[in-house]
DNA sequence: CAGCACTCTTGACCAAGATCAAGCTTGTCG
DNA sequence: CGACAAGCTTGATCTTGGTCAAGAGTGCTG
């Protein structure tokens, strides 16, 4: 599998500037979509999905390095990755990054821009990808209606809070290799859900953007890759890995200090 | 101000174990309550903070020292600070803490459990407290019916989640002093905010609950917090702090690097 | 095909913050 | 009042991960 270089795209040729390819001759209706087991359709009656199908109307591509929102972007809609990959971040004002997440297939994005009409990161495609659009004020009103999909919306909202609990988990108390190892076990278990082998995998990201997710240097992430390759934990050539010894993954992240 | 030793309540003791104190006589509408420009009923017109009043029946008062909640209880309601002072905190499984955050009169608490229908963190008050107890089920149908209640509860989670975002960024990309100056700010805009003098206030938590929320240790809290005395930016006696050099702390923030 | 851009790896060295330890302050309680 | 317990400060030392630098691998593009 080939894994071209990523340039990102200069900001000014990204978002709106980009004309939108908006995908409805390939309409995929969320009540036939294969990943609604994961998707904001889990747990919804018949009846409802039918609602639903009716709101997602149009996906959109996104293609590699290119933004699907900003930070600053009025807020519209929130957004479910349909294929692809996406990472999310946040700037602090002396430009300084955090990658605050890497969503995949299934997983929603957007939910910062409601607290304030606008969005607080961006949200950057790791390579080709796909979205379906939610036109947030019509699931406002849907969700009203429906008290299924009321309950999952709020279900995804609280999911992602205490996710990012957990992050701070792991930047606030884990040292590097511990780091490391929990976002590969979270990597997996996610590719898992999705059908995915558990022991192989191709990162879709650099190892700068894995450090500021960790909160670490690139050198450190390359540096623990190689450690737990010698440990004979994981293989790893460049971003395909295979998990060899996942016991000793999982020893690393509970047993961090013994 | 006195400032007796916070020790911590024995688990057993903690939650469902100890008789709740509701306080029903000292009832306080949401609609005449004084935290209504800071909580949950923020921009709500008269007739939903009427049916705002109806939800909001109970308070409940909780000890210093003792927990609102823990992690594994199951969820029944979220709870807005109606006085006093809280923490948040994770664990892992091999028993680190994370302080995921401290809330003061008008926030809201509980919002992690809604995921599972179980709580996912502990809060545990750090002085005596009231709050109000939201029932979630009554929230969720009365978010059907009023849509202005909707809008303002999507809200709140969403500012939670872009919170949470701020302080990966934190724990992320910032080094001790940066980390220190960031939350004091936080903390002063937010008493601030309730009417209080943004430059002199009094710490309602340990150096170490402080360290523990920013990935520091104790020991460079504390060393961090005489650094900045002995720059003329703050005056620090134990809990008491007095903000000399607002702008430099500002600069701390923004200019880390320079 | 050559050159380039980007990414990754590795080594040498450095520094921020952790750890360990001692002593001090403040408030509690018998 | 005196002893004790928490919490805080400060010093000395150590460790982890950061910084700087060089070079190698990979794939794109002219």
């Amino acid at each position: 599998m080939t894994m071209p270089a990523l340039r990102e795209v200069p900001s000014t040729l990204k978002t709106s500037a980009i004309p939108l390819v908006k995908i409805e001759s390939l309409k995929v209706a969320c009540s036939s979509c294969n990943l609604r087991e994961l998707c904001l359709p889990v747990g919804l009656s018949v009846s409802d999905l039918e609602q639903l199908d009716k709101l997602v109307g149009t996906r959109r591509q996104v293609l590699r390095g290119n933004a699907l929102f900003r930070s600053g972007d009025s807020f519209h809609a929130l957004y479910a990755v349909r294929t692809g990959f996406f990472k999310t971040r946040v700037s602090s004002e002396d430009g300084r990054d955090q990658v605050t997440g890497f969503q995949m297939a299934g997983e929603l994005l957007g939910l910062d821009g409601i607290s304030t009409d606008r969005h607080s990161c961006d949200a950057v495609a790791l390579e080709d990808s796909q979205v379906c659009v939610i036109p947030y004020e019509q699931l406002e009103s849907l969700t009203r209606e429906f008290s299924e999909l009321q309950r999952q919306f709020h279900k995804i909202m609280s999911r992602e809070i205490v996710r990012d609990h957990g992050v701070m988990l792991l930047l606030g108390s884990m040292r590097a290799e511990e780091r490391l190892a929990a976002f590969l076990l979270n990597l997996t278990q996610r590719l898992q859900a999705r059908g995915f082998s558990a022991a192989a995998l191709v990162l879709r990201m650099t190892r700068e953007e894995i450090g500021s997710y960790l909160g670490l240097k690139l050198e450190t992430v390359s540096r623990t890759f190689s450690k737990f390759q010698d440990d004979g934990i994981l293989e790893v050539k460049q971003r395909h890995l295979r998990i060899l010894d996942l016991p000793s993954l999982q020893r690393l992240v509970n047993n961090s200090n013994c």
